[in-house]
DNA sequence: CCGGTACCTGAATCAGGTTTCAGGTTATTC
DNA sequence: GAATAACCTGAAACCTGATTCAGGTACCGG
């Protein structure tokens, strides 16, 4: 069975698995080492093709020593996954300050988020494996997204920036959709020889995502009871 | 590595992996309950946790015999995605059938492929593990969906029944991407006690993405060159 | 009923991965 | 500078599961 099971109360906690608690200087370096290389090797590898060995072969450190620091592959691949939600989420809203109106706004984490699909390809892959490996966490990752959209759309839906008609929480999950799917096919699929995705969307597609996204967000002139 | 290769030929002629051609009626039969099982097996455990045994079992045919009709597992989940695919698509088109505007037919291709993912949940759930077990193929489905989309926008704009500077495969992706994500959310993960997702998106989603798409689509009044 | 072809079978082989553990090594404390 | 705690190590025990193969069994034409 698949675990739909919960999450680890906290993943980010810096603790022994085995002794249970602090984890001195060493010990948070030897971690940390871990969870980069374990951040590579699930990139390019997948997740079933990923083993413990090769993680720590690249970490540089023995077999042995991982089970000090994760209980299972599982468990370092759900502590990577919180990791890159981060990560991403500050990549949007850093996008979004400076912004002035909600649809610029909206423009503008897009475009934060398609920059760090861009310099990181191999970590969206990780992401969307999740659904797979521990579905849990990935409803964490997209959820945590989805929220601070829906606060935006409510927020803009009251100045009147946005369409008052659509629904904030269902408008939230179809943008993110959206930019999944188009980053995958524009980004990730256009790799060039040596597997690099182009740094940025070409202008077609972001001024066709932008023209889309503002007819679907833009308060319509007429009322509503259409023909 | 991962395999981003090409895929065999011809995935759904009926053959010997083996002897290399005909296949009698007995042979047919065979094929197909393995193709069945596969369904079932790939779709509630997932490609890594299914194993030949368990669809040989489900099959109720020898181990052994797996090995006459299809060269591993990998091949037997190509040759079920494209099946997928070709289902999808035709429930799509079916609902499609019989309306009148290119916004009516947008809709109703969406419910057809939400009937569907409803009807179907685990099926959806293999086409998505397809990118990690076969991107290649993975390709092709949304290649195939995106197409017939792209065709559809393109004549409507040139009716004008849909805004002309939209970007009709850009968009027909960013459609694709919000259908996908809005079913993930709104009914793989709403099921009930016995895990069954809801027959029908809520309305109030349903409604919420028929007013963002009809948005999106419909031709501005206003020209172009905005503030 | 006989010969032959097409099919079927599952024990055995083989490859690869996770996890344990008994025994070092390094850092810190007194 | 010895004792103690915190870390580290990788060979070996164990699993699991894909794939092979030598030997059947079912069916069909004559």
């Amino acid at each position: 069975m698949t675990a739909y099971g919960e999450l680890a109360d906290d993943t980010s906690e810096l603790v022994s698995s085995v002794t249970g608690r602090p984890l001195t200087k060493r010990g948070e370096a030897t971690r940390r080492k871990l969870l980069e290389a374990a951040e590579e090797v699930f990139a390019d590898q997948g997740y079933h093709e990923a083993s413990i060995v090769k993680i720590t072969d690249r970490a540089g450190i023995g077999l042995g020593t991982f089970y000090l620091y994760f209980d299972s592959k599982q468990t370092i691949f759900e502590a990577l996954v919180i990791d890159l939600n981060r990560r991403v989420r500050q990549a949007m809203s850093e996008a979004m300050v400076d912004t002035q109106s909600r649809l610029e706004a909206e423009r503008a984490g897009f475009a934060g988020f398609f920059r760090f699909t861009a310099e990181h390809p191999a970590l969206y892959r990780v992401v969307r494996e999740a659904e797979f490996v521990s579905p849990a966490v990935l409803r964490l990752h997209y959820t945590r997204i989805v929220e601070g959209y829906e606060e935006g759309l409510r927020a803009a839906q009251l100045t009147g920036d946005v369409d008052r008609q659509l629904d904030p929480e269902t408008t939230a999950w179809a943008l993110m959709g959206m930019g999944e799917l188009i980053g995958m096919r524009f980004l990730l699929w256009e790799t060039d020889e040596q597997g690099r995705p182009p740094a940025t969307l070409a202008p077609k597609v972001f001024d066709g995502m932008a023209r889309f996204i503002d007819n679907a967000l833009a308060p319509r002139p007429e009322n509503e009871g259409g023909h």
